[in-house]
DNA sequence: TGCCCCGTGGCACCCGGTGTCATTAGCCTC
DNA sequence: GAGGCTAATGACACCGGGTGCCACGGGGCA
């Protein structure tokens, strides 16, 4: 693996960030997660390994992309909400706004939504993300519902519509050509209705 | 930290595994589970940092116990429901009785969950242990339903009960008091009916 | 007595992650 | 234009989880 055009110390190396995340993901995709060490990532995107987890405080956060800010967007979609509507309904609403990509970054999510998903070491991180967005969604919930974050209906509401999604985004994903927000609509639909479809 | 009863190489070793359970759980709810080394456990279990590696794959399954036997009986009781009632009500009426322990063990219940839900590493670790029940229970809905375990309800099932699930364990440790199953029901109610606890 | 089996411990090694320090470039000031 | 400050970088040493390998030693068996 050779250097791709290796930065200067000191300079301001725009771009190295994204340039890291390509390299992590092109190397996670091929060769699998565990298989490829935090050095051959360095390597292949010209920086030192000592300068990756100074930009990823672990090797799975190569894999995340800017997460915080698809938090911080959701919360402001929890906020921007209709109030008239149930509580429950825009959730689910702001989970599928939020999850709405442009078709140019699809390829980008299923890759990485892939190995999230399918890598051991990954879901296991994942737990981590995700439970930023719960605590998120479950604020919102307690502050909609006049209870608090910590009661269990809050939790509860952010536990599992956040389970729906996860959900969602594995049938997407086993399904080549369909589309994420369809997945998730009908996932939230079985979710609020309390599972119809298993009343045959 | 002294050994306990050093067991000589090529003894039975009887009741070894219990005792570095016991000596793991002890240390992480004293000090932390990072901040524990596994040198530190197998110290005080009397046994050396390999053999802590033959009993457990990893540090955090030390808290787990058999968890395998207890997916076991989840699939067990699955299986011994009464088709006649709904799929849904099937899988939640076998949590609860999977979770129903006796009085004598709440104690190291509570210190293990308490470990697992509160300890960052042990949180992400725990969606390896919690995808087996997952499957377990996709499956069961799968044959019930006449679908695939791979296709959505089932998955969705098996995901949003194990979220309420894990929502009621936590309402179950921040309340001393509380008996698990009465937190177990009411997720599950809440779950069922759709969340009509937001429709105030 | 001699043999095999197997649980064990010791050792070296890999890899993820961190603290520390020296280097270097860009920039700002005098 | 020289000097000094800042910030990104890389080299190095170190820690801890996890693994492969081998040697030991006791119990059971022929």
């Amino acid at each position: 693996m050779t250097a791709i055009e290796t930065a200067p110390p000191g300079a301001p190396a725009e771009g190295t960030r994204a340039r890291v995340e390509r390299a992590a993901l092109d190397l996670f995709t091929l060769r699998g997660f565990e298989q490829v060490t935090t050095d051959e990532v360095a390597d292949a995107a010209g920086i030192s390994r000592r300068t990756f987890f100074r930009y990823f405080a672990t090797k799975a956060d190569a894999v995340w992309g800017d997460f915080a800010a698809h938090v911080t967007r959701l919360d402001e979609l929890l906020a921007a909400t209709d109030p008239a509507q149930p509580v429950l309904a825009s959730v689910c609403a702001a989970y599928v706004e939020v999850n709405d990509y442009a078709v140019a970054e699809l390829p980008l999510l299923r890759e990485r939504m892939l190995l999230i998903l399918t890598e051991p070491a990954l879901l296991a991180h994942s737990q981590l993300r995700f439970a930023e967005v719960d605590r998120v969604v479950a604020r919102h919930v307690a502050g909609r519902s006049g209870t608090a974050a910590t009661d269990l209906v809050p939790r509860l509401v952010a536990a599992t519509t956040r389970a729906a999604a996860t959900t969602a985004f594995e049938a997407w994903l086993a399904d080549e050509r369909s589309a994420l927000g369809t997945h998730l609509r009908q996932a939230f639909a079985e979710l609020t209705a309390g599972f119809p479809g298993l009343l045959r």
